[in-house]
DNA sequence: GCCTCTAATGGACGATCGTCCATTTAATGT
DNA sequence: ACATTAAATGGACGATCGTCCATTAGAGGC
C-alpha cells in the first residue's frame, strides 16, 4: 500500500529514474487531497499525508515550507483541476446555439467527472476552513471569471433580441451558479437519492421560466 | 473579557447563585460556536473552548464525555435555533397568500437574524467537516422536512388552479432551497458585494418564471 | 575514480492536543 | 454545625502535532 501511487517515470525523460523533486511535489498534493476526502480536514496531518504519498517527512517543509502552503497548493491544484476539465467538457463548436453553452455547462457541473465523492468532500472541506485560511478562500470561489464570462455572454445572445430588464442576464448567471451550487450541498448531503439528470432538468426548467421559449426540453 | 459571558442568574430562581449545571453547558455551546466562527473548526481545541467560556478545561469531558459529543451538541443547537428563528419569522397570519409565505421564507434566510458573518462561518466549517463526522452530518442539512413542507403547500396551492407538471411543485421546492443555498455561499464568499435585497429579487424572479403571472413586484 | 550539489531521509524538539481523575468547592439534608 | 452529594477545578498523562536539521543517498561534472 505505501507505494502504490508512487511515480512510474515516463523511460524517455530527462531525469533518468529516480529524483523527481517535481514528482514528488505533485505527488504530496495528491496525497493531501486524497487524504482530506478520505478522513476530513481535520485529521489531516503531515504525518497522514506522508504516510500515503510514501515520501517521508521533511518532504512538505522542504518543497512547501509547512503544512499550510501545502493546504494552499492543494486547493490550488483542486481548482485547477476543476476549471480545466470545465473548459474541455464545453468547448462544443463556435456554431453551437448560446442554449446548449449553457446547458454544457451544467451538464458539466452536474458530471461525475465534476461531482463525485471525492471532488465534494474536498470542495466542501476547503470551503468550510476558507474563513479561517485566506490563502485557501482564494480558490474556494465559484466566481471564476472565465465561467461568469462564458455564462454572460451566452445569455447575452439569449436575452439581446427582446430588450428587457438589464438585470436579466446577470440575474441568469448567478441565479444559475447559486442553483449548482445548491446541487452540490444536495449531492453532498445524500448521494443515494441525488439524480444528476433531475437536477439538470431543474435547473433548464428555472432557466426556460427566466427567458420564455428558449431551454425547452 | 475571560469571564465577561458568565451567566447572571434571574435572582428568583431554584438555582440560588452559583453552580449551574445546565447554564454551563449552554455557555461552553455557546462558546464552542464562538470559537469555530472566530478562529475556524481547525483551530477549535478544548483549550481554547474553556478559555473563552471561562470555565475549566475539565467540564467538557463531565457535560459532554468529550470534545466530539460537544461539537456534535453545539451543531444541534445551531439548527434549532435557526429553525425556531425561521419559525418566529414566518408565522404569518394564517390569511397570507402562498406567494407571501413564500417570500417570507426567502427574506428571512436572507436576513440579518440568521444570515450574518458569524452564522454563515459556524454554517459551513460544519458542513466541511460533515463528512467526517456522522453526527454532525445530521444537523447539516438544508433539508428540515417542516421547511421543505412549509415551501411545498405554499408552491401547492400556487400551482392548483392549472393543472401542470406534477414535478412542478417539488422543482419548486427544492429550486428554491438550492437558490439560498448558493446565496449563502455568495455571502461567505464576498460579504462586501453581497445584497440581501438584490439575492431576494432574483429568487422572486427565477420563481416568476415557473409560475406566470405570480410573484411579480 | 572522486568531488560537488541537491534531493531526500527520519529522528529530535517543544508545543499542544484530548482524556482522565484526584482534589477542592459549593449546595442540600438532617 | 456537620455529613452527604454533586459540581467544578486544574494538573498529569501519553499521544500526536508541525517544524527543523544533521545526515545519507544519488546524479552530474571533471
Amino acid at each position: 500500500m505505501e507505494s502504490l501511487n508512487r511515480v512510474k517515470e515516463p523511460k524517455g525523460r530527462k531525469r533518468s529514474s529516480k529524483r523527481d523533486p517535481e514528482a514528488n511535489r505533485q505527488l504530496l498534493i495528491k496525497a493531501t487531497l486524497d487524504t482530506i476526502a478520505d478522513i476530513g480536514v481535520t485529521d489531516t496531518s503531515v504525518s497522514r499525508i506522508c504516510e500515503r504519498s510514501g515520501l517521508s517527512r521533511g518532504m512538505i517543509h522542504l518543497h512547501f515550507g509547512g503544512k499550510d502552503n501545502l493546504l494552499t497548493a492543494a486547493a490550488q491544484h483542486f481548482s485547477t483541476e476543476y476549471y480545466a476539465e470545465m473548459d474541455r467538457m464545453t468547448d462544443l463548436g463556435s456554431d453551437a446555439s448560446p442554449e446548449d453553452r449553457v446547458m454544457a455547462v451544467i451538464e458539466a457541473d452536474l458530471s461525475e467527472a465534476l461531482l463525485n465523492p471525492r471532488t465534494t468532500k474536498i470542495w466542501h472541506a476547503f470551503r468550510g476552513i476558507a474563513s479561517s485560511h485566506p490563502g485557501i478562500a482564494r480558490y474556494s470561489s465559484t466566481q471564476d471569471p472565465k465561467l461568469v464570462e462564458t455564462l454572460r455572454r451566452a445569455f447575452l445572445e439569449i436575452a439581446h433580441q427582446n430588450e428587457q430588464d438589464p438585470n436579466l442576464v446577470d440575474d441568469a448567471t448567478s441565479g444559475t451558479l447559486a442553483l449548482l451550487e445548491g446541487m452540490w450541498v444536495n449531492y453532498l448531503t445524500d448521494m443515494q437519492i441525488f439524480s444528476r439528470r433531475r437536477s439538470a432538468e431543474l435547473i433548464r426548467r428555472f432557466l426556460g421560466g427566466l427567458f420564455p421559449g428558449k431551454f425547452m426540453l
